[in-house]
DNA sequence: CTTAGCACTCTGGGTACGAGAGTGCCAGCT
DNA sequence: AGCTGGCACTCTCGTACCCAGAGTGCTAAG
């Protein structure tokens, strides 16, 4: 029975053949139906007894007495922790996978945001990514660029990142703190974000003041550029998906739920609490934010060699096809790790 | 009566009379509320026979025999074309804007970022922008760097944009010819974008086939930067406030407006076809496009000095505000060109 | 434990109806 | 000639009502 999350094996199927039927017709389910669907050998009585049994635990609800049932948050999660098998993709979306990432990769970054439209293309829904942070990537180039009333740190990375950002000079200013300053970054040049952050924080100890500013200013660049979480822009994509189930939702749900896929901050929250070592689903309220819209996140982080690199994912109704979601994120994340590996080496 | 449009004076307050209350309640609007609100000292019959001809020149229409009017598109453009006066922005929108232009301007992407936000929260639309490109800047670098299996073209502007571009190897390839064009390529910082990309194609005669295809390819990646119209992202935000207005759209419509919002180059096809030299507002099926959307758009040019680097606008309801959405708009793009008229110099 | 049967409940569609809003038009007034 | 009051007409919208259908919960029997 355990294996069933506690639930016997009928209970089991039944809310099974529930949670399928709704998602693939958007009525409540009625006994009658499992019945017929399940393949329990039963009548439709004795489901009826399983139903009430199920709403009992919290796994359905009733929209009013006399119809079927729908599954809630708890039914649905029960539904994707005890799925059995792995969904299986359909051909046209492997296809489509495969010719997504036939071209040679160049550019990590593009690669990301092509993979979050061909995620929301494959599932119907809104496709997400918050790209890599560059803590261990290699520094190709670290200048302080005068520009007249301003100035630019701008940073680029062994795998195609750059990074930059537009500062004011600093109170006092001279050539000499700014030259220094040129001179100490581009020998930090070929060592990684990380440890050039650590040495410029050291170096900024060792100079005069106007130098020291410089050197603390482009630290804070490197710095952002290390976590993806708060530099980098959290991706989204395929919005216009969501529009379709706009019936589903409740207006001001509808708006919450655009709010916060446009406000980066707010995603990348909400991503990061979700993330997992695999294939993660998050449902409804479980998260505060979401439950917020009513609406399921499915994300995996995708790796290069060991180390993760970062999300992606896709969000949708709480009413998804949780199976074939899981399996279209799976895979992309999949293919992604073997792009993000081999550019890599 | 010219100057009413080819209309006569009543028939024109009758018609803005209807706009003004029909935008304003999102009812249709009936010759009674005229009477009472047009000021015009005439009875409803009257004002009926009005609305009669108004409907018969192709201004309002009747959802149904017996309801009020409503304008159409025709209508609201007569509307746009005569209102007498500017729109005057309401207190907090003028010290929205203050506080938005208050700290100095330093990225002008970062700033036109952030004034697309500030016109969604303005109008309670859309707000869109089109970023400039860097035809006439200076490049301050312009380098070709080598990151193992592939190479980075990078741009950098005198005004703070960076352009870059990843790209496979060439066929044939030499260090030679790498660092030929590494050389070529310093000498050109300082010159503008369009300058140095003619000087490019120049160079790229008179040097080894392996050299000539890394210049052209450098070349490339400046053309690109120069039209904004290719290279740059359209920016769009505040599409949550559009969700709001979901009821007004038919279902299809709205999936259409956002897959367009999406897409880069249809919104640049849209908003390069709506450009004019003042504030200008394209009114539902005025555009091929934006008439499947059933949407008007609002823009304005900003400027630096004398020419232009971009637009900046707004994407609503045809049933939209007008006055208030033009009178914001045209505050934020003058705001924005005074930005970058200071940051030109 | 299962099931057939049955009474009960609730939705959704259809019809009917009256109030209200608005129109179009006509005849008379200025 | 243009305006207006009056009036018949039309259409929507809300309410009420009813009926068919779907689905339930419970009971009693296998």
């Amino acid at each position: 029975m355990a294996e069933h999350g506690e639930l016997g094996q009928r209970k089991a199927a039944v809310l099974h053949t529930v949670v399928e039927e709704y998602v693939r017709t958007g009525e409540p389910v009625g006994s009658e139906t499992i019945a017929e669907r399940a393949g329990l050998g039963v009548s439709s009585a004795t489901i009826r007894n399983e139903m009430a049994a199920l709403e009992e635990l919290g796994f359905l609800s009733h929209p009013h007495t006399s119809s079927g049932r729908i599954p809630t948050d708890a039914g649905y999660r029960h539904y994707v922790d005890t799925l059995p098998a792995r969904g299986r993709l359909k051909d046209v979306q492997r296809r489509a996978i495969a010719s997504h990432f036939a071209e040679a990769i160049l550019d990590l970054e593009e690669v990301l945001k092509g993979s979050v439209m061909l995620l929301s293309r494959l599932t119907q829904y809104a496709g997400v990514a918050v790209p890599p942070g560059a803590s261990e990537e290699q520094l190709v180039r670290l200048e302080l660029i005068d520009m007249g009333p301003t100035m630019m740190v701008l940073a680029v990375g062994q795998h195609g990142r750059v990074d930059k950002q537009i500062l004011d000079r600093p109170e006092h200013w001279s050539t000499e703190a700014f030259h220094g300053a040129e001179r100490k970054l581009r020998a930090l040049q070929g060592k990684t974000y990380t440890s050039s952050q650590a040495k410029l924080l050291e170096l900024a100890a060792t100079v005069p003041s106007d130098e020291h500013d410089l050197l603390l200013m482009v630290a804070d660049v490197l710095r952002l550029a290390t976590r993806g979480e708060h530099a980098t822009h959290v991706m989204v994509g395929g919005v216009a998906n969501l529009a379709d189930e706009a019936q589903t939702w409740r207006r001001e749900t509808l708006r919450r739920l655009f709010e916060t896929l446009e406000r980066e901050q707010e995603m990348l929250q909400v991503l990061h609490d979700v993330a997992a070592d695999d294939v993660s689903v998050t449902i409804g309220a479980e998260h505060p934010t979401t439950g917020g819209w009513e609406a399921s996140i499915v994300t995996a982080p995708f790796r290069a060699g060991d180390v993760n690199l970062g999300t992606i994912g896709i969000v949708g109704p709480t009413r998804m096809d949780y199976l074939s979601a899981m399996a279209s994120v799976r895979a992309v994340a999949e293919r992604l790790s073997e792009a993000a590996t081999e550019l890599d080496q």
